[in-house]
DNA sequence: ATAGTTGTAAACAATA
DNA sequence: ATATTGTTTACAACTA
């Protein structure tokens, strides 16, 4: 396969991806999505491919099938040209006169600085010639690379619609400022590779001004919480209260957008994503909660302050108030790691580490189940289903949050085992600002928790050996760890 | 089938 | 009297 091949893929794939709408097609369901940014013209070919059912909302799946066909779905796209599936996705002698040339030629887009550049790989490559060798072992055709793909494709198209929102707003300032609106987002080109545009003309076209949008609009069917945002919801998709607004009440559909990685890295990663966009961060509220009191300068916060950090960190939590606080109150009080003291100025919250970590499960490193909660999480509607499976075993283990958006870091953090959050603080400027990039090194930066290594120690430790960097300081107490990175500073 | 985890809802008490 | 804080129970969804 070469890059040409590569291209046709994205382009083909990415013609789908938007695509709960291309889901509702195929198999007849509706999901209500308001089709204003899927592409009404993904090609026939793709969808039918689709491992359908396990992408819509990502409800009763069964990840080996969902992998399998994901496989399938994907390798349609690359076997014509390979005809051996396993036949890499580089080859050494470039069977393309094009793959021949970039490969060779000193440039490659996954090959820059003596890094390999696939997701979450960063492996070094000397020349050329090793990182194609790198290429083909790695991330040949498989399950992996396959869903790496589909994430990399997600990815890009949920950068669209925030960067389509983004100018809209913009346009609107500047409209309402006065100025002339200017020439109409130059910097969407480069993205229409994975979307061929679509979403972006009509997402921008769409709203009068900034002022959010219309409730239904691009809006997919997000349900409400659980579904997960879908892609779409990732920037105020959500008109309003799911349950209240839509009388859907309480549904319980817990397909997890819980769970979940590294809360430290994935929200100072994404810090901006959540604060603005109405997406539900794919960590417990326990996790939350840890996290918001280990971040505090004195890592205890009274309940009030737990709030506004909820608040102020995430645009989710703006609304339905009375839900996540009574949720944060009970987690507070459920769990035996948050430990009230009573203070000077009243009672504040603190963390018991010891306790957090125990009450954490065993082992489930690389579960599928794990990584379907994690992915679930995501918000992807459209993607998790097959994804999570495919991850599952191919496991995303090693993406770089560095280079992804919120979802695909999320994505990312997949190896770790759970919403783990003991890798706390550290990427949060002091000033508040979120530092835009993170290093697989920054990751092993806290495992701070020595009592019972648990996964997240073992996967972090793995990330460790990618970045060369060691930190599986014996620390004395967690404390000082965070401390250190600790930024005591909240963003606003 | 079961136990554990998580989220939601709600009742209730204590306190500000 | 009211709102906030904190505890507890119940239940649903989900997973291992």
């Amino acid at each position: 396969m070469c890059p040409s091949d590569l291209q046709q893929l994205w382009k083909e794939v990415s013609g789908v991806q938007s695509s709960e709408e291309a889901l509702k097609h195929a198999e007849g369901l509706d999901l209500s999505t308001n089709s204003s940014n899927s592409t009404s013209a993904f090609p026939k070919a793709a969808s039918a491919h689709i491992p359908l059912h396990s992408l819509v909302n990502g409800q009763s799946h069964t990840p080996k099938r969902d992998r399998a066909r994901l496989f399938e779905w994907i390798s349609s796209f690359t076997k014509a040209d390979i005809g051996d599936e396993h036949v890499p996705l580089y080859s050494k002698s470039g069977h393309t006169p094009s793959s021949h040339h970039e490969e060779h030629a000193g440039s490659h887009p996954l090959y820059g600085h003596g890094e390999c550049k696939w997701p979450g790989c960063e492996a070094l490559c000397e020349d050329m010639g090793q990182f194609i060798k790198h290429l083909n072992n790695e991330h040949a055709l498989d399950d992996r690379s396959t869903a790496q793909c589909r994430v990399q494709m997600q990815v890009v198209q949920q950068l669209e619609i925030q960067l389509s929102k983004e100018s809209e707003r913009l346009q609107a300032m500047m409209t309402h400022l006065h100025m002339r609106p200017s020439e109409p987002k130059p910097f969407n080109q480069p993205l229409n590779l994975a979307s061929g545009g679509s979403l972006l003309k009509r997402d921008s076209d769409m709203y009068p001004e900034g002022l959010g949008h219309p409730p239904t609009s691009a809006a997919a069917p997000i349900t409400p919480m659980r579904q997960g945002p879908s892609v779409i919801s990732s920037s105020s998709l959500h008109s309003h209260s799911h349950s209240h607004s839509h009388g859907v009440g309480p549904i319980r559909r817990r397909n997890s957008d819980k769970y979940c990685t590294p809360i430290a890295s994935e929200l100072a990663q994404n810090c901006e994503f959540y604060k603005n966009a109405d997406v539900r961060p794919p960590f417990t509220y326990a996790s939350l909660i840890r996290h918001a009191i280990l971040e505090s300068p004195d890592r205890q916060l009274t309940l009030n302050e737990i709030y506004n950090w909820f608040t102020r960190k995430f645009a989710y939590f703006r609304r339905n108030t009375a839900t996540w606080k009574n949720a944060v109150r009970h987690n507070l009080s459920l769990h035996k790691c948050f430990v009230r003291v009573e203070n000077v100025k009243g009672a504040v919250w603190t963390v018991d580490e010891v306790e957090y970590q125990k009450r954490r499960p065993p082992k489930m490193t690389g579960s599928p189940t794990l990584v379907k909660n994690m992915i679930s999480g995501l918000g992807f509607g459209s993607l998790n289903a097959s994804y999570q499976a495919a991850l599952a075993e191919g496991s995303l283990s090693l993406l770089s949050p560095s280079m992804m958006s919120p979802s695909a870091a999320s994505l990312n953090m997949l190896h770790v085992g759970h919403d783990d959050v003991s890798s706390t603080v550290e990427q949060v400027n002091s000033n508040g600002s979120c530092s835009p990039t993170l290093s697989p090194h920054q990751y092993s930066h806290h495992v701070h928790v020595k009592e019972e290594p648990t996964d997240l120690e073992e996967d972090i430790r793995s990330v460790s050996l990618l970045s060369g960097a060691t930190h599986s300081l014996p620390l004395p107490s967690d404390d000082r760890d965070l401390e250190e990175d600790l930024p005591t500073e909240d963003l606003e």
